[in-house]
DNA sequence: AAAACTCTCTACCAAATGGTAGAGAGTTGG
DNA sequence: CCAACTCTCTACCATTTGGTAGAGAGTTTT
């Protein structure tokens, strides 16, 4: 039951690539195949069907995505410094994967079926997520808010500013290596003042303002 | 040259819903004109191809957009108030015409060859958008930031919240009628915490606590 | 060395796709 | 009344699509 790892993973990367970036209707498994430089059966040997095929791309991506999520969680960091943390993580993965964000994108197309199959995948992260953001508010780091929907908020926001290429530019922003690190730091400026904990009970908490943006890259 | 309005009018909001809710190369021609009760050919009676059938979809989904945008910013509201007026626009839009954000977020795809010609219907606005932002800043009314970044932030999580329903799906947050309005009240607090200005320089600026939910509907 | 297994290929195929050509029915204008 | 025009249709068509059947080469197992 050799699965031969080298064929069936370039099969996934180019998969996962051409689904993220046009979408599974306009990819063809012929020129998926053609840019394998393999034959469409091939393909078909190692996955049932498209379908199948897609259903094991999103199970990696989500894989990939629940790996590096919970790896940045594991590291113990507080209030809003977590979140900035979780930001730069997510950016980074825009300018170095950003099929894999279009992916998501794709999934959460109303009305798919795959979204299923994702959200069983991310949901015990979201839950941990969730009570994170909890357990940040009742410490008094965050500002009080429903955590789904602030959740909700967050991931609109930061995946939104991170990967619309497109609506970026119309609104004037070029597309470029510097313009992404600015995006990121306004960004957790406007995540700062949306998270800040109201004055009432705002204890031993770090700076708020000046976001220290670490002249690393991205 | 009579463009027998009926018809091709039925084809646009067919077209648009279709391509809103599947995308484009999910949405064939011949599954269109089934639904309306046509050939195929009727359709390439009134557009030369699916790409110009495409193409005058979102040349009206954008004089919609940018219609209701114009109409609800030509209010004279001001500061937080004005940006909340927005934002209950556009939760009405994702409730009435969801295929309209839906073609949207098809259009902004990365690489889409039919982003400029949404960006050159909506640029005006947006640089009015921008304009306002500017000024609502200059006046102590809005925390100062970068307007550009500022609003793609705005668009990312107001239609984000607005429309990612699948999303909310795996957050846990149901996808009924009372949930969009929670969903609302909490983005609107969200935005009021962001959008605040800093304590420096706040005059004469609405209440930024109780945003005030009608009990209308959405 | 024979049998079984792994992997990639050629040869097809039925269905669906966007699109062309042009007929025919109905209406309008001269 | 005839010509022109508007609109929808039938008849095709070339291409592309996802998928099946199975041959054949190489490797592993017995």
């Amino acid at each position: 039951m050799n699965n031969s790892a080298p064929t069936r993973q370039r099969v996934l990367e180019a998969a996962l690539n051409a689904f993220g970036t046009d979408g599974y209707a306009a990819t063809s498994l012929d020129a998926l195949a053609e840019q394998l430089g393999l034959r469409k059966q091939t393909i078909l040997y190692y996955f049932r069907s498209k379908q199948a095929l897609f259903d094991s791309v999103v199970d990696a991506a989500a894989q990939d995505l629940v790996e590096l999520f919970d790896q940045e969680a594991s590291r113990g960091l507080t209030g809003i410094d977590q979140v900035e943390a979780i930001v730069r993580r997510i950016f980074r993965l825009a300018v170095s994967r950003p099929e894999l964000l279009g992916l998501v994108r794709e999934v959460t197309r109303p009305g798919s079926i795959t979204a299923g199959r994702l959200g069983a995948h991310v949901g015990p992260t979201v839950d941990r997520a969730r009570a994170f953001l909890e357990r940040e508010m009742a410490a008094g780091r965050l500002r009080r808010s429903d955590p789904s929907m602030l959740l909700l908020s967050l991931y609109s926001t930061v995946v939104g500013v991170a990967s619309e290429l497109e609506v970026q530019r119309a609104m004037g922003i070029p597309p470029s290596a510097r313009a992404t690190v600015g995006r990121r730091t306004e960004l957790t400026r406007f995540l700062r003042a949306a998270l800040a904990p109201a004055d009432s009970d705002a204890r031993n908490y770090s700076d708020a303002r000046n976001p220290r943006v670490h002249p690393h890259l991205v």
